[in-house]
RNA sequence: GGUCCGGUAGCUCAGCUGGAUAGAGCAACAGCCUUCUAAGCUGUGGGUCGUGCGUUCGAAUCGCACCCGGAUCACCA
């Protein structure tokens, strides 16, 4: 039993002697105490005011003296209006420390035998462009999610499908084959991804300038956009591709490389791993035969111009158009098939999709459409949705160029951290090696604390004329405040200062060191509440808060001398459980920590 | 127009299963390095929690209406 529901039966037995009424105990609201009031935990006494007849204070003085003789933890209590402070004794407070320790897994593994089997998918990327700082966010929030669900005890198998199909790689190869000169990254000496990536801008700026040459000669924009000559190739080259077309399935074969390169290199800088990945040039074909059983059993149709579609309506959405005119797949019929072929591998009990908002009608039609082919897991698939990352001048377009490049973003900050540990000395006695590994550890810190910190529903904006801060509320922070307890660690070895086992009768903590203890006994139920909301953000703020609190705590710290021992034992293994939870906080997120910085 | 999401300090964000005087960081200003890491700590200033009505002992938090911003309603993915 938590100390919370200790002293919540006692308040429910209080009322039964004092007033002689049942109290539900899911009315009793027991709470941390505020900063500014004495006092360790508050009862809130308003919900009982029905049951006792009295005034707010005189209740809580009624169940503050009822308490005081009858519940063993409490020191002492005091009355403000409507709530009620109870200071626990030091010995409950050094206990609940020395329980801590004792569980070094937070009691995740304990969890194991029920755990579900989850696949999630993220990442995703398309194979016409680097990844953005939009794609830093799926990247960060799938990975940490994963982490997240794993540390609850469920078998989490990560995937990744690349979108290696479609109308926009098309784009890319046909661009590279009219106005490019043969150039590779080999002979260009450009990142295989940034490559593909110039020329899907090269044929926007065309595709552009056809639509307009088309519009001024009197054409509507609609029609420009469909007439225009670049398009219609690319729709043709789509076609060629489907059908097996040798010349074009080889260049997509030698481009598709390149991207995978340079993807590569990316995701290991993100230090991003997944157990299985998947193509769409691979699924899509599955997709298509439920299409077509299903339209034989009458649950799609044809439209006039040869489109075969399902209807939503009946459920609030419109017709859904699952197979083109021209018999080529579209992304929900690739989705369709893909989603499929992992309930056959897997059998899972969850399929969970970290995509973008912009994408929350198509998994509701996914799910729908799955329903109604026949699939009944189609119940148990989820859309994670999150915000878009945007700059101060709107949205970021990679057809535009108007993006922030990961590649870029992660060198830029781990320029930034170099200077910035240079100039406060931090590098000095390092390595060539430990200098990079340290330099590197901090900007990626830096980058995923700061995304991973906002809400996943919100919109991220982004400034980069504001270089993303070292100090305060970021990843940098936290991993300092892990390295200072380090070097505690570090100096008590040098001293030779020998460790003894810290008793529970020990009575001298300071306010300070009190909350610290509770906060980090809080942390189960924080991690298990954000296991369930499946929140990296509210772990962030929790570490955050945490470190906060270690860092005020470290300024009095002190390792005494021979007379404090136990004082000085207190201060250690609270510092060493604090270590770990941040540990472990940041390794959710998918955030390495240094023993120095 | 339908649906969904957001609106909290100058800026970026917490807080939202209703509880005490609405919190951090950044930016500004004033202090603190001879002792365990100053990427830190302490203090000052800064708020009609988009607006209105309602429920309640009590509303940033719940309900309704409205205003503003965004997403989506594709034979793009």
């Amino acid at each position: 039993m938590t100390i919370e529901e200790s002293l919540k039966q006692t308040v429910v037995n209080a009322v039964k002697t004092l007033y002689d009424k049942d109290l539900n105990d899911n009315l009793v609201q027991i709470q941390k105490t505020k900063k500014e009031f004495e006092g360790d935990l508050t009862v809130v006494v308003f919900p009982i005011l029905k049951l006792s007849g009295k005034k707010p204070e005189d209740t809580a003085q009624d169940l503050g003296n009822f308490i005081s003789q009858n519940w063993a933890e409490c020191k002492n209590f005091n009355v403000v209006k409507g709530f009620l402070n109870i200071s626990l004794k030091h010995a409950v407070i050094t206990e609940m420390l020395l329980n801590i320790n004792a569980d070094e897994n937070y009691g995740f593994e304990a969890v194991t035998d029920k755990s579900k089997k989850i696949v999630v998918e993220f990442s995703s990327p398309n194979t016409n462009k680097p990844l953005h700082l939009g794609h830093l966010r799926n990247n960060f929030l799938g990975d940490s999610i994963s982490k997240i669900l794993k540390a609850g005890g469920n078998n989490v198998i990560k995937v990744n499908l690349v979108n290696d199909r479609g109308i926009h790689i098309c784009k890319s190869m046909l661009a590279w084959k009219k106005w490019g000169s043969g150039e590779t990254p080999e002979t260009s000496g450009i990142k295989g991804d940034h490559l593909i990536g110039k020329y899907y801008v090269e044929f926007d700026k065309h595709y552009k300038e056809e639509i307009k040459d088309l519009m001024s000669k009197g054409m509507t924009e609609d029609e420009a956009k469909q007439k225009a000559p670049s398009i219609v190739e690319a729709h043709k080259m789509l076609q060629a591709w489907e059908s097996g077309d040798k010349e074009t399935v080889e260049l997509w074969k030698t481009m598709n490389s390149w991207v995978y390169d340079g993807f590569d290199v990316t995701y290991k800088l993100m230090g991003i791993t997944f157990d299985k990945i998947y193509h769409e040039s691979e699924t899509y074909l599955e997709g298509k035969q439920y299409v077509l059983d299903a339209l034989q059993k009458g649950i799609c149709q044809k439209d006039e111009t040869g489109a075969t579609f399902i209807d939503l309506t009946a459920d609030g959405l419109d017709k859904k158009i699952l197979l083109r005119g021209d018999g080529t797949t579209v992304y929900m019929t690739q989705d369709l098939g893909t989603a499929a072929l992992r309930h056959r591998e897997f059998n899972f009990d969850e399929h969970i999709y970290v995509v973008g908002n912009e994408q929350d009608y198509h998994f509701k039609a996914l799910k729908l459409v799955l329903k109604k082919l026949g699939f009944a897991w189609g119940e148990n698939i989820k859309h994670f949705s999150y915000g878009m990352v945007e700059l101060p001048n709107g949205k970021m377009k990679s057809r535009e160029g108007t993006v922030v490049d990961a590649d870029d973003l992660i060198a830029e900050m781990t320029e930034t951290a170099r200077k910035t540990s240079e100039e406060l000395g931090k590098l000095n006695e390092m390595t060539k090696e430990e200098q990079d590994n340290t330099v590197f550890t901090i900007a990626m810190a830096a980058l995923k604390y700061f995304i991973l910190k906002v809400d996943p529903k919100k919109t991220i904006l982004f400034n980069p004329a504001e270089s993303i801060d070292f100090n305060g509320n970021t990843g940098p922070f936290v991993l300092y405040t892990y390295a200072r307890i380090r070097s505690i660690f570090r100096k008590l070895s040098d001293k030779n200062i020998e460790r003894i086992s810290l008793k529970s009768d020990f009575e001298d903590i300071s306010e300070v060191e009190s909350n610290l203890v509770q906060t980090v006994a809080n942390f189960k139920n924080a991690v298990s509440e954000a296991c369930k909301m499946c929140s990296p953000a509210q772990i962030a703020n929790y570490v955050y808060d945490l470190s906060k609190q270690f860092n005020q705590f470290y300024h009095d710290f002190s390792i005494l001398g021979e007379e404090d021992v136990l004082k000085r034992e207190f201060r250690l293994v609270l510092s060493e459980n604090v270590g770990r939870t941040i540990k472990k906080c940041l390794n959710l997120m998918g955030i390495n920590v240094l023993e120095k910085m």
